[in-house]
RNA sequence: CGGGGUGUGGCUCAGCCUGGUAGAGCGCACGGUUCGGGACCGUGAGGUCGGCGGUUCAAAUCCGCCCACCCCGACCA
């Protein structure tokens, strides 16, 4: 391809609404452009990247034995409300109405279609296992686009369900699917970790992510030398036991000291001797206090898959409950439902007194106020790993993968079930295993970059070598340049030929953002000693080849990029 | 949905406080000199100043409402 043809529209200067490194990159080397919130035009070059990314994908998904199907992206509303997802999710789903007056949804993940699908077609255990997948465009009204690629309301997803006779099977084709998606990240070229996750709304049992460190990542996981990784959604920890005072129960005057930090003060104390409690109202209406140790977080998803969903009280919620105001909140007499975290279990802590500016001293959980226990603290980097006690250590990533185990979540509500070898009726087990190829690409963006540009790992690059022409106009080197294109495309190498009539600087400084993997230069240099000069875009170290060996020499060194 | 910010040629921005009829750099077009790291000189095209309404002799500028986009939070298969 001849960058003079080529529609690649590339900036100089980063564009004003871009925040994340991938998002300014993507944007000023001519991938995408946006047209709206959280919605993109792919360019030329985006597309040849997605488009590498999706071929890797179906490849390792047909290794598995992956069947691709192509299934509508607009829905009947009946499906959903089959498995009462309909009035679950809310305004995150499109919903429309067709010119009968259906209602209708924009698909933003497709269990409900393929279970439907299933549902008619598989009938006995001889049918099964199947695992069926798609690559197509979802649609989600998310409530925050963000950080350009990663985070948009249409975007392009490869989502394969499995469907197997029981647990046994489920369990094979989840680690086939593990496995094809470590192939998958591999190729692409990106460190990534598979961490425990929330199984969430798929409403599943057991759940992992695949995840892409990267600082322009939205969620967090816990790492541990020893192997174990999860988000921290749900990472546990072991804490430490402090020492507790002999303290004797009592009240103490603590007029306007509200944090912890400022009662810990007060009292001479550490924060880990005091409770923090905090007065939430679930969803149903019922007032929650939720307690962790002065040092600790509450971590919000913990507490929700306790309670449910909830907010925190209004400040008169405080005062009609509690009798006090924030700050000054504590379980002892209050007489409704307590969860406290696994580390108060034992202890002798300062509460707040339900009194405005009056704390308590010497508070024994069990023993002064009754409360159900839950892990519900958010982990924190340096404490110890619940498998082997090495410190955990934090990490911010980008979600590339996940996989579930749905079980009959979805077989169930639309009566998916087959008959099985002694003849009786069963719901299909099922499991749901997604990847975004554009975080892929974003996050390969975020992870390799350097000052000068994008670096492409060459399985998923536009193109696998940038060869810059020095001078068109010079008859000899265009010449030269034809002839090293032909080689290396008879070598089965993707060229992108920079013919275009510009001083070198605009070409090297391009040939550098758009970050192919090598890039090749032929100019004046080259004609006096009939080599091609190279440089590995990563590392930016240069070498020369001569002509005849460039093609072998080229293709040697893609094996390595 | 709550908080914050920004909307001015294609891009990045200045001008707004203190109202007087729109600028710079880059990009683009043409001519010339250049040509191995985003050149230089000259000429030129290009703008409903996000929208609507108000105040005023006069609004990019002041006031009100709305819209869009970005960031933080909530949310997130």
């Amino acid at each position: 391809m001849k960058a003079s043809e080529l529609f690649f529209p590339t900036l100089k200067e980063d564009p004003a609404d871009a925040e994340a490194i991938s998002h300014k990159l993507m944007v000023r080397a001519g991938l995408v452009r946006q047209l709206a919130a959280g919605l993109y035009i792919f360019l030329p070059l985006g597309q040849r990247v997605m488009d590498k990314i999706c071929r890797i994908i179906r490849e390792e998904m047909n290794q598995i034995g992956a069947q691709e199907i192509t299934m509508p992206i607009l829905h009947p509303a009946e499906i959903w409300q089959q498995t009462g997802r309909y009035d679950e999710i809310g305004d995150e789903m499109f919903r429309l109405k067709d010119r009968g007056g259906r209602e209708m949804v924009l698909g933003m993940t497709h269990e409900e279609v393929i279970t439907w699908l299933a549902a008619r077609e598989i009938r006995s255990y001889r049918d099964l296992p199947q695992v069926w997948y798609q690559i197509q465009t979802k649609l989600r009204d998310e409530a925050r686009p963000k950080s350009g690629i990663l985070r948009t309301r249409e975007f392009v997803m490869k989502d394969s369900y499995s469907f197997d006779k029981d647990e046994e099977w489920l369990e094979y084709n989840y680690q086939r699917h593990v496995k094809a998606y470590t192939r998958i990240f591999h190729r692409c070229g990106l460190r990534f970790y598979m961490v425990e996750s929330d199984p969430g709304m798929m409403g599943g049992a057991t759940a992992h992510e695949f995840m892409a460190p990267s600082g322009a990542g939205e969620d967090e996981v816990a790492l541990c030398k020893c192997g174990y990784a999860a988000n921290l959604e749900l990472a546990r920890s072991m804490v430490y036991s402090p020492n507790f005072p002999e303290a004797g129960r009592e009240e103490v005057a603590t007029p306007g000291v509200r944090t912890i930090a400022e009662v810990a003060a007060f009292l001479d104390v550490t924060p880990d001797l005091l409770i923090k409690s905090l007065l939430l109202i679930t969803e149903q209406g019922e007032p929650v206090l939720a307690m962790v140790r002065g040092d600790h977080e509450l971590q919000e998803s913990k507490m929700a898959r306790v309670v449910g969903s909830y907010r925190p009280a209004h400040p008169e919620e405080m005062r009609e409950i509690a009798g006090a105001e924030a700050g000054f909140i504590g379980p002892v007499g209050l007489d409704i439902r307590k969860i406290a975290d696994d580390s108060l279990k034992a202890g002798i802590f300062v509460t707040g007194a339900n009194k405005d500016g009056y704390h308590i001293e010497g508070v024994v959980p069990g023993r002064d106020f009754d409360t159900g226990y839950a892990d519900i603290r958010r982990v924190k980097p340096g404490e110890k790993c619940p498998e082997c006690e090495h410190p955990l250590s934090l990490e911010r990533v980008i979600e590339i993968g996940n996989i579930f185990k749905l079980g009959t979540r979805y077989s169930e509500s639309m009566g998916a079930r087959f008959l099985d070898e002694d003849g009786i009726e069963r719901p299909i087990i099922m499991g749901s295993y997604g990847i975004g190829p554009a975080r892929i690409a974003a996050a390969t963006v975020e992870q390799l970059s350097d000052e000068k540009g994008i670096v492409w790992p060459a399985a998923i690059s536009p193109f696998e070598a940038h060869l810059v022409l020095m001078q068109p106009a010079d008859k000899e080197q265009a010449a030269m340049a034809a002839k090293l294109y032909g080689l290396l495309s008879a070598a089965g190498i993707e060229v992108l030929l920079d013919d275009r009539d510009i001083r070198p600087g605009a070409k090297f400084a391009d040939a550098e953002l758009l970050g192919c993997p090598l890039r090749l230069t032929i100019g004046k240099r080259s004609l006096a000693e009939e080599t091609v000069e190279v440089q590995i875009r990563r590392g930016r170290e240069e070498q020369k080849f001569p002509l005849g060996e460039a093609a072998d020499k080229i293709a040697e060194l893609l094996e390595t990029l």
